[in-house]
DNA sequence: TCTCCAATTTTGGTATACCATATTCTCAGA
DNA sequence: TCTGAGAATATGGTATACCAAAATTGGAGA
């Protein structure tokens, strides 16, 4: 079937197999996020479990199960009757969602002033500083992977695990969206200068200043995001099923 | 058999049914939720799908996905070999998700002054209202709901639906936690003065206002549950199972 | 040519069977 | 009586079959 093959051919690493320690429909979990992120799979397509769990060589048990994981992550969504697709998330949604994860962020800063060893308050700086230093390189997606970094460690360091967690949720969920406003490159200097005024607050363990920074620096990414939305017009077709 | 039996007896209500729009996982979600919540299933009982599907009348597939869905919602944990059990969770662990919980009700709080309609606005002041004429009353669980509604009908006027559904998901997981609490008797006086405090500063819109006064009520159940533990020492065996 | 209804196909929901591993039980040997 | 190995059992993971409902298609009638 002509479905069958556009699907085999977005996924042709070979089947999903069970690891040590991880079920077969946690790794199709993974293994869907990463092609979510990657727009292998585009917003707004359908998902057969049928035939996507057969062009991974399960069945479709993990494959609902793992559906089902990404679901409550936001990164797959259900119609009214019961059709999963891949999130579409609109502009006010991922505006939503952002203004969650400043908050998240922001106590995130504010305990890890007091929970976070000198070496992690350290590991951060470096990281800050690894940032600064791949600006000027064209490589804008390890720019963006030591972003990420930079943020998840200093939520790390807090050893709250709800806050990880639910970190570890919306990151997954605006990840699209931050790759996007992280390639404004225009923006770059002021993420920097953010970055570092974080960095400074969070050696001299000033919570609030950490705070108020951290929160700054993602409502900027959310004008960002605005921005380029507004510059090149985001290709969200509400169903980009290839049939 | 003995275990199944047991099993039963909890839940003896009839098997469940789909409903028009519910699917049997959902539904079956919400049964669990209820069980666990009213502790028909203690925290630390091992949980054999295999036997409390049978005993809902249900097969193991919508068990298995219901039982997903509460693991991420936490309320059910998983062991290293994938046993299920209703979660446990440490006075550590609640502290730290009701201080992510805070933060989600201050900027709740936050928003809702800006988003809130003036008839939302009198909604929440007549629960806090309803919330004083019970105080006397014997109906603890009665006064329970009704702080719970309060607080949700605060984050529903923000329309932030991200916020709504994390929101949601604390409050799944710290359900338990915030009734022990509210049984508090001596920290109703408190308690009502908070709610005083957060309707008057949404009334005004005074945005951080609530803000300050919802960190400082959530604060307020972290300590009551400190007291009530060294009160009375919460019953948590490791594993309640009835073998 | 368009509309609408019925047949067909697709799709998700659920039950069940089978397998591998974890757990528990039992009994021989010390 | 205690210990440990192996048998028996319990349990979770996966595949598959079947069903009902939704979506699609095709054709009859206007």
């Amino acid at each position: 079937m002509a479905k069958q093959n556009v699907l085999s051919a977005l996924v042709n690493d070979g089947p999903i197999i069970a690891s040590e320690h991880r079920s077969l429909s946690a790794e199709t979990a993974e293994k869907l996020r990463e092609l979510i992120l990657l727009e292998k799979l585009p917003p707004g397509m359908h998902i057969p479990e049928r035939d996507l769990a057969e062009a991974l060589g399960i069945s479709r048990t993990p494959m609902r199960e793992a559906l089902r994981t990404l679901a409550i992550e936001g990164l797959v969504e259900f119609t009214a009757t019961r059709r999963s697709r891949v999130a579409n998330p609109s502009i006010d949604e991922l505006r939503d969602s952002m203004t969650v994860l400043a908050t998240l962020e922001a106590l995130g800063g504010e305990l890890a002033c007091t929970t976070a060893t000198d070496g992690e308050i350290t590991a951060i700086a470096e990281l800050n500083q690894k940032m600064i230093d791949c600006t000027d390189s064209f490589l804008a997606f390890r720019f963006f992977k030591t972003d990420m970094a930079f943020h998840s460690s200093i939520i790390a360091a807090t050893r709250n695990q709800a806050l990880i967690d639910t970190h570890q949720q919306y990151n997954a969920k605006l990840w699209r969206a931050r790759f996007m406003s992280s390639k404004r490159k225009q923006g770059r200097a002021k993420t920097l200068q953010q970055h570092q005024d974080i960095t400074t607050s969070l050696i001299a363990r000033n919570a609030s200043g950490v705070a108020q920074a951290m929160r700054g620096h993602i409502e900027t990414a959310i004008d960002n995001l605005n921005i380029k939305q507004s510059e090149t017009q985001l290709s969200t077709p509400q169903d980009s099923d290839s049939k």
